[in-house]
Order: C-alpha cells, then sequence, then structure tokens
RNA sequence: GGGCAGGUACCCGAGUGGACAAAGGGGGCAGACUGUAAAUCUGUUGCCAACGGCUUCCAAGGUUCGAAUCCUUGCCUGCCCA
C-alpha cells in the first residue's frame, strides 16, 4: 500500500462525502513528496460554553489528520459567533456578546485538548482577520455570491418558503466562513453534513481569491441523547465534555440500544460486530466508562459505574453524589422542603410528584400532599424524586 | 410609502364575546413495564394559604355585567405593490 493510500484508508473512515476525493490524493501526494503537511481546517462556534459529543466526530477526524503528520488549525469562530450560524434552524439565531464569545472560546481551548495533541494543534481565532476587514472588503466579498444562490441553501429555502424571517445577516454567515478559508490558505475543511453549503462556499472563494479550492470533508451528524435529533447544544439533547462523571455516565446509560450502536460507530474504532455480540447492558455500561474514561480519567470512570450501579441496578441511595441542603428545624410542610431543595421547581409541581407516586422520604413513598415533616434538629432525611434527583436535607438550629 | 395576513402556554397550533387556565400534537415530568434503557401504556404539564382563590393569550388604553375573542394606538413578523 502506498503512503498516500494509507493515508487515504484513515482519513476516509466514517466520512460521508469527500469533495473531491482525485483532488485530495493530489495533495496528499504532493504533501508527502514536499515533506509540506496539509494545513487542515475546523471551525466551531463559541456558542455554549461547551463542546459535546457530537463535536468530538470532527476532533477525532482533526485527530487522524494529527496522526499522519498534517497541520490541523482548529478555528474558534468568535467572529461568526456573534452572528449566530443560520444552519438548520428555521429561525434566527440569537446573536451572542463578545463577552459571552470570549468566555465560551476559553472553555473550548481547555476542552479540545482532551483528544487532540495541544504541541500540534493551531489555535485560530475569525476575529483576527475579521475585525480587520473593512466595511468596504465586507461589500466586496458579499459582492462574490448572490441572492439566489444562498436561497439555495436548504434551510434559507424552508425559511423563505414558510414565509419566516431571514436577516440579512444571516447570508454573510457562510460567506465569512468560506473566507476564512482564504484567510487560512486551507487545504482541507472538516464539517458535519448539515455544513456541506458553508464548506463548498469556501471553495468557491477560495478559487475568487487565486486559490486552489479546499478538499471538502463531510462527516455524519452525531444523534442525541433523544435518538432522533442531531445532538446539539440549543436542542438540549447533548452530552457534555464536561458533564460531571456521574451524568456523563447516566446520560450514555439512558441512550437507547440502537443510538449505543451509533455511538460505539462514531465515537470509538471499536470492531461493531464484537459489540453487537455484547449484552446490549454490558456493551452501553462499556461505552459509558469509556468515555468518562476519556474526558475525566479512569479512576472518576470506575466511581461513576460504581455508582450508577448502586443507584440503579441495586436501588440505593446514592449518598455521596446527592445535594445536600440545610435548613432550619421544626414541622415543615414536604412541598416547601422540596422547592427549598431544589427538587421541585414550584409547590403545585411538588403536589403533583407526590400525588403521582414520585416521591420517597428515607424509602417510605410519601401519596399526601399535605405531608408535613417533622424536621428533627440534626436529623437527615433522604429526600427522592422520580428516578434520578436525590437530596439529603438537614435540619439544623436557627441561624 | 400603500395594501393584505398574522403575533395564543416550552414549541407547533385550535379557539373569534360568557361553558377558557384555554382543544389537539410534539416535548418535558411522574407511574407501570424493563436490562438502570428504548418502545409501549397510564397520568400529568400557570401559580397559591387549594373542592376555593390569583395572574395569563405581543404592549398600553377603551367598549361591555363579562374580552384570548370587539375597538384604538403602538411594537414585531410575513406576503404583494411602489
Amino acid at each position: 500500500m502506498s503512503e498516500v493510500e494509507r493515508q487515504l484508508a484513515l482519513i476516509a473512515r466514517g466520512t460521508v462525502e469527500i469533495i473531491q476525493k482525485k483532488e485530495l490524493e493530489e495533495k496528499l501526494a504532493a504533501s508527502i513528496k514536499e515533506r509540506r503537511p496539509l494545513r487542515i481546517k475546523a471551525g466551531f462556534d463559541p456558542t455554549a460554553p461547551d463542546l459535546h459529543l457530537g463535536h468530538t466526530v470532527l476532533i477525532h477526524k482533526l485527530k487522524h489528520f494529527q496522526d499522519l503528520g498534517h497541520e490541523v488549525i482548529f478555528l474558534i469562530g468568535d467572529f461568526t459567533g456573534m452572528i449566530g450560524d443560520p444552519t438548520g434552524v428555521s429561525e434566527t439565531r440569537k446573536s451572542l456578546t463578545k463577552e459571552e464569545v470570549r468566555q465560551n472560546a476559553k472553555t473550548y481551548e481547555r476542552q479540545i485538548f482532551k483528544i487532540l495533541d495541544p504541541g500540534r494543534t493551531t489555535l485560530d481565532f475569525n476575529s483576527r482577520w475579521m475585525n480587520a476587514m473593512t466595511a468596504e472588503q465586507l461589500i466586496h466579498l458579499s459582492a462574490h455570491y448572490s441572492v439566489a444562490r444562498m436561497l439555495e441553501r436548504d434551510d434559507f429555502h424552508k425559511r423563505y418558503h414558510d414565509q419566516k424571517p431571514i436577516s440579512i445577516h444571516e447570508f454573510l454567515y457562510p460567506l465569512v466562513q468560506g473566507y476564512d478559508s482564504v484567510a487560512l490558505e486551507a487545504d482541507v475543511e472538516l464539517g458535519g453534513t448539515d455544513q456541506k453549503f458553508n464548506l463548498l462556499v469556501g471553495r468557491d472563494l477560495q478559487r475568487v481569491y487565486g486559490q486552489p479550492p479546499q478538499i471538502v470533508i463531510t462527516m455524519p451528524l452525531l444523534e442525541g441523547t433523544d435518538g432522533v435529533r442531531k445532538m446539539s447544544k440549543s436542542l438540549g439533547n447533548y452530552i457534555a465534555l464536561e458533564d460531571r462523571p456521574g451524568d456523563m455516565f447516566g446520560k450514555i446509560m439512558s441512550i437507547s440500544d440502537t443510538l449505543m450502536l451509533r455511538y460505539y460507530e462514531l465515537l470509538t474504532t471499536e470492531d461493531l460486530n464484537a459489540v453487537k455480540a455484547m449484552h446490549p447492558m454490558e456493551a452501553k455500561l462499556a461505552l459509558a466508562h469509556r468515555m468518562v474514561a476519556t474526558y475525566h480519567g479512569a479512576a472518576a470512570a470506575d466511581e461513576a459505574r460504581a455508582e450508577f450501579q448502586q443507584r440503579f441496578s441495586q436501588r440505593e441511595f446514592p449518598v455521596e453524589s446527592a445535594e445536600r441542603k440545610t435548613l432550619p428545624a421544626g414541622p415543615t410542610p414536604l412541598v416547601a422542603v422540596l422547592v427549598q431543595a431544589g427538587l421541585a421547581p414550584s409547590k403545585t409541581e411538588a403536589r403533583r410528584l407526590i400525588a403521582q407516586g414520585g416521591v420517597e422520604i428515607d424509602g417510605e413513598k410519601v401519596t399526601d400532599g399535605d405531608h408535613v415533616m417533622a424536621g428533627e434538629l440534626g436529623r437527615d432525611y433522604r429526600l427522592k424524586v422520580g428516578k434520578k434527583r436525590f437530596a439529603v436535607i438537614r435540619f439544623d438550629g436557627g441561624a
């Protein structure tokens, strides 16, 4: 197998599309011959303060390139974050303030190096060139694309057709992202399948600016914990890399068996047939353990697994990780305690939970909505709401 | 600038003077089942001192015994014309 073939095999693993494969081969061949690493770009919008497993599909692919000796450029879209990527959403996204973007970007830096080699990763920000761009240059840039071509993009098309608003600034997003490739002279850009349009704009703009067009590689979108929609911060169905070990473990355990296989496929290099041969629960435990170990270390993973099994399999009360709350001693209505312990958002909701049999005190189910806790001084009460919410309440003397 | 259509709970969306805390679907939550899942079934989904009370249908006024529903103004969105 030639070196080009070897590299191509690793690069192509798990991808949805490579545009154009032939050009990639040529770039790889030239790279090897001239001993010049390719510049691999992947951009991330700092729209929320954390990365999730969905992003790691791309990051793992970056890692592949990195392992092959290429130059990985992790681009934080601090400028574009203030626009708000309209991709795939049915309405205008809210823009972020500079301060929010800065904070989020910081967290990003910390997280990606759990996968990438910090010594061989270039971190960049598109504000570096976008802040310097004049209005005149921006208008020139926008002259290279037409409204009709923008409207080809599926989400814009849908919104236009459905008479939903599209703001002008949203049209600028693909242009800026494309221009990033010009500024970075990218050889390859990675993105999710939903990014295809934006990635292709990069190719067009590079041609306009006299550069060889980048290779576009699209990766599948990882489904979120609901198993249907893509994992996304704004949909709330995500598993964050910085989720607490117990949370991360629990979230992975609550996904469907089908989704588990998908996660194995996109987030590990395990042999899928071997996984299918395992008992689903064992496989899921192994996956959860593996993920937690990657992002929090083996010890945290062991602990999370032990606690999970204690809590769910043996239905024991997780004293260690339960919320703790101290309240003044004395008789207190249970509904008030639940609200103060953060186990219910309102007393009405607390009443509903009790009525539905979802509340236990020290393992005893409470069904009376007017139940009053004695609140003995210095005693701990173990409250459980539903299957996942726990708190230890201590009643104390007056403050 | 002109004309038309809209703005309802987390989301979509019915309701066009009283029976409306507001249909239906999605989502969420709880229970059953289970592998701790998923799927499925059931219940529930504004707040409170709770068989009652209070605050909601873009905002502010108004009409009325009574308004999510009618009128006025404002704000916002879409389409058409200029």
